[in-house]
DNA sequence: GCGCTTATCGCAC
DNA sequence: GTGCGATAAGCGC
């Protein structure tokens, strides 16, 4: 069961394609709500893990953010090894190229 | 329904 | 670079 504002974060991230990222806070702006730690939340329990890409979802600074319910561990060294298989570079736990990869809606 | 916690952001020091 | 406040949703009681 997801909450409605799950459901449209979800829709939204699926948009975004290979090898691109968004933020938390671009995610918020187009749902038009300003709960930039409810996309978090809504992620954190992920009913379409495989669907929704949670790794391509980063912060507005670019850097990694939080993965599987934490912001440091491994689970964040396996979402940055995931963004640089689809051709995203990482640097330091910050997403190198963030300008480019960005995804805007 | 109320209160606490949270994968954040923006601004000030 | 670090700290504090604001904002909105999720979860438990």
């Amino acid at each position: 069961m997801v909450s409605s504002f799950a459901q449209r974060v979800y829709d939204r991230l699926c948009r975004v394609p290979k090898g691109k990222v968004t933020t938390y806070r671009e995610l918020a702006h187009v749902l038009n709500s300003k709960a930039y730690r409810a996309v978090g939340l809504a992620l954190r329990s992920n009913p379409y893990a495989p669907n929704v890409p949670c790794h391509r979802v980063v912060q507005s600074d670019g850097s990694i953010g939080g993965f599987k319910g934490t912001t440091c561990g491994q689970p964040v060294e396996e979402k940055i090894a995931l963004l640089k298989g689809e051709g995203v570079r990482v640097e330091n736990n910050r997403v190198a190229d963030f300008d480019r990869v960005l995804y805007r809606f």
